[in-house]
DNA sequence: GATCTAGGTCGAACCGATTCGGCGAACCGG
DNA sequence: CCGGTTCGCCGAATCGGTTCGACCTAGATC
């Protein structure tokens, strides 16, 4: 039932390597040849063994797609980031190999990077400090980041600008007169293992409070509903002056907004909320939140381009792509009012 | 720099066929000599080629999932049985190749079928009638679906029981009183393409109307949530006597429930609502829905231990696992109220 | 008409692993 | 001391492609 080249040939009554050249086109085969072996595929509906090719041209034709933990739910922003990554992959026939990392995955990161499984790499959810770097840097293998470390010269990424963004939100914020503002951060593990966004976050919000003279309170907040819920329960309790919230953490907002409806407080009339986040999770939740919506659709295809790039030269320079993308007003943001 | 076996052989003074038995422990390798090679591939970070292990084994170590394309979004509880399968695929030491069907993708799903890139396949998102089924099956590829054809004695599945389940949805609506009550299906072109969940969900909803002798209505409803609130608001109008919605549209939900409040209709005082969800998902909604809760851990876990044992055995007899979770009354519902 | 060129094809080497048959040395019992 | 095992290792074949050099034939060139 197996059928392979040599199959092929001995059916057309030609070498393996002729069929080969039928298939590839680096040397020009007859016309009449090519046809006839043409038919004899077809007919055996043959397709090339895709190991024995990627061992003797030495590139499988895939890459590689490391996400998080897959025990943890992905948010909204990296299910868009799979998303097209796979969809721009396809679209330039290469298959993409999918691999958690973290926690009990390491073996699989491991097999990815070592077993020449993959032509290249698209590491996600980098730390400012990111031993996974560490290794594909040593490995020699291709890699594109989305998201950055610390010292980002010496690697080829995109990224969403936090930092910009998160001050974005605060400036707008003040202008709209809000003096007391506070940044949700995401989970206080998270950050606490050196997770960009967190810390550029935290950075861009400091800046800003800074800059318009405001009173700024920080605080984590995990990855889900209820902790969003209760994170804003606290921070209402405890800092009563607040008349508004910038946030990064998406999986929450729906939870944030439920402590501020049992806090008898109307989105935007009495309470503002902004944030960074995947545009459709923005725009479908009620209310749309005022939001800077990352372009996760030009992320990733970017992501996938600069690597295949890199695969082609990847003696080639670093580039980088830093998306600041403006903020959509959608109506959580308005006039500060003072709390009761 | 490429370090390979032959390179290992060397340095530690040995044959190839030598350190591939201390590596893989077929044959017995003396202590002394299989820690001369171990320092070796140690020292050089060797591991084995993945493509030369494929070709001459015969296998790849690695299943391919089948996704709906990636463009559409991909609903929580799809996302759900993609990071199960992915981290139980981790867990087996497979890795897992993604490939998005459907649409522009054909390619990449005959690369994945015919390439011999995978020991097998699960397929997600099935029609009642879908080519890529016959594909697998002609092709002798090892395959289990998340979901099922019209026809599903002959392959392996797991599955949701929406026929079962939407009927018990509907049987707790009537007992609560109600008498006149919508399905929300899925989009209906989807429906229209065969989508199996659809069919079966309607086919559960009459046998349950019937039963109960209700009034029924269904309707089909695009996967977000503008389609949702619109879809609802038509229903509303339409139908003035309606007093619960059954739904199995993850996606829309939210939509559904701001158009009953826009309606000035509170759930569950005035309108009840209960579905077939993502557990993940039912909590986190505000308020939380009544609903079956698929166990997405458990039938994706199972899944790839049935696409195991289908490898290890391929004239296996099918196996199939149909999953009807109990409903999870979470104050979504309640007794029936005619309206205004 | 001899030489050159280009098209078309073949045969063999090669990619990097696994695996089978076999061989020498050590060991055993009789 | 000899025949038979067992242990440890080696060499070669193999998986299914790609690719390089070589060869043959026709047609073009001078």
């Amino acid at each position: 039932m197996r059928v392979n080249i040599g199959e092929i040939a001995r059916r057309a009554g030609v070498a393996r390597s002729t069929v080969s050249y039928a298939l590839t086109g680096k040397r020009p085969v007859s016309e009449e040849t090519r046809q006839r072996i043409q038919a004899v595929i077809e007919e055996l509906n043959y397709r090339p063994n895709a190991a024995a090719r990627a061992l003797k041209e030495g590139r499988t034709r895939t890459i590689g797609l490391v996400i998080p933990p897959a025990s943890q739910r992905l948010t909204d922003m990296q299910l868009g980031f799979v998303a097209t990554v796979v969809d721009a992959a396809a679209r330039a026939d290469l298959d993409v190999l999918l691999s958690p990392s973290g926690g009990e995955h390491e073996r699989s990161f491991e097999r990815v990077v070592t077993g020449r499984r993959v032509d290249g790499v698209i590491l996600m959810e980098i730390r400012l400090e990111d031993d996974r770097v560490t290794r594909l840097r040593q490995s020699g293998l291709p890699f594109v980041g989305i998201g950055r470390t610390s010292h980002p010269e010496d690697m080829t990424w995109v990224d969403v600008d936090y930092e910009t963004l998160i001050s974005q939100c605060v400036h707008h914020l003040a202008d709209l007169g809000h003096r007391n503002i506070a940044l949700v951060n995401r989970s206080a593990e998270l950050v606490a293992a050196g997770y960009g966004p967190g810390h550029r976050a935290q950075a861009g919000f400091t800046r800003a409070v800074a800059q318009r003279d405001l009173h700024g309170v920080h605080a984590c907040c995990a990855d889900d509903a209820q902790a969003g819920l209760s994170c804003v329960e606290r921070l209402l309790a405890e800092h009563p002056e607040l008349t508004a919230i910038a946030t990064i953490n998406e999986t929450a907002i729906t939870g944030m907004y439920r402590a501020l409806a049992q806090a008898g407080l109307a989105v935007p009339k009495d309470f503002s909320i902004a944030g960074v986040a995947a545009q459709h999770l923005a725009e479908n939740l009620d209310p749309p939140l005022t939001s800077a919506d990352v372009p996760t659709i030009e992320l990733g295809a970017r992501a996938v381009e600069l690597l295949i790039q890199r695969i082609a030269d990847p003696g080639s320079t670093h580039r980088h792509l830093l998306a600041a993308p403006p903020i959509s007003l959608r109506g959580t943001t308005g006039p500060a009012k003072p709390r009761a």
